[in-house]
DNA sequence: GTGGTCTAGACCACT
DNA sequence: GTGGTCTAGACCACC
């Protein structure tokens, strides 16, 4: 699996790395028990800090995504693969609700934040 | 006009500073030239600091959605209120856009995208 | 609060402060909304890192102890000084499992673990 | 004799296979100048590395409950049965300690912790 | 001032 | 080789 970093984005190296981790394991490119790559093994490819990885090893980690077996590495959990799906549709429902407030706190209609929609959808 | 604050939210102070009185302008609460209250009296109403009100009212300053005039106070600039609106509705197309980017990258077709949205909508 | 770091111990600093945070909290040493010395304050005072003791603190509160506002500091969340009790409670079984499961393991009756627990009680 | 291992357990593999052999030579399954199997040997029937296996025995060595002859083999040391229930009653002792020592930290009472006590040894 | 993130090293324990 | 912990600095955003 080849991981992406936008040095530039405001979003944090880390939450990259975990939603990259994510998303294979939804589309299926990672499946259970297969092997992560080691955390220095993936900081020096991406040429990031080693601490940096381990951040987001750690977070997937405490989220239940991934076990970490000392001295051996970091392997994709037993996690049902829909359970996964599941908590990032949550992610998905809380951008959405937070564009739906904002549009209607700026005097938007239903309607036209459902034209607007539409637009961005193609 | 009341202002709100949210400790807990996770959206900045000066940012919810700003989106009340952006909203207060679309909705005409807010006219050309009335005054906002002074950085202090607003600082001290919210029991917040200065400078936060100070990062709001500059930020807004930059946007050309009100003017300060140095020892008088800072005033609703006489901005379209069309323009106010279009600057609102292109922060909602990037909240939408980050949504769709992140809907399609957990695997979720324009189909479940379309149901999502409608469901939330409601 | 005082806190107290035993660099010789096996125990990782930053376990060593959760522990004495929550001991604070069960003891009512350290109150709801209390705030936590700040994240470098504490580590200078300590002389250790202060990724150390931000460490401390973002476990406690990915485990719902203290809560962290953005540019002003941590706090003691509102948590049931009950339920801190019954979480350290747990860890305390824990211990006393793996001792009686090692105990009868090397061949002790049960006769022989209670008098080595009074014994060690005193 | 059949050695077991959790690869998911919080306690390293080596230590394990200590206390396997440990209680082996406890309850007399292992008896002096028993073979151990090699270090290879074992390290394929368990899938672990042979390093792994080697400081086990090296452990146990150096605390004197086996013997290795090079280029043959290791070997249940003449050890007393009551010297190594002496030493493992020890290790027992230290968990209760620190069982005690946080439970006292976290507030509970002597009564409270002999109350657990019962409950955990049925 | 505060926390949030990141770096480039180090030492240790486990495999 | 691996992960686990720690250091001493840096830059940024927020208050």
């Amino acid at each position: 699996m080849r991981f992406m970093i936008h040095n530039t984005s405001m979003q944090p190296i880390y939450e990259q790395l975990m939603d990259q981790i994510k998303t294979g394991i939804v589309e299926g490119t990672l499946q259970e028990n297969d092997a992560l790559p080691s955390v220095r093994a993936l900081a020096k490819e991406l040429r990031i800090s080693a601490l940096t990885v381990k951040k987001a090893y750690d977070a997937l980690e405490a989220e239940g995504f991934i076990v970490t077996v000392h001295g051996k590495g970091s392997y994709i959990a037993g996690t049902d693969r829909g359970l996964v799906q599941e908590a990032r549709r949550r992610e998905v429902e809380e951008l959405l609700e937070s564009a739906i407030q904002k549009g209607k706190a700026c005097g938007m209609t239903e309607e036209e934040l459902r034209e607007m929609w539409e637009l961005m959808l193609e």
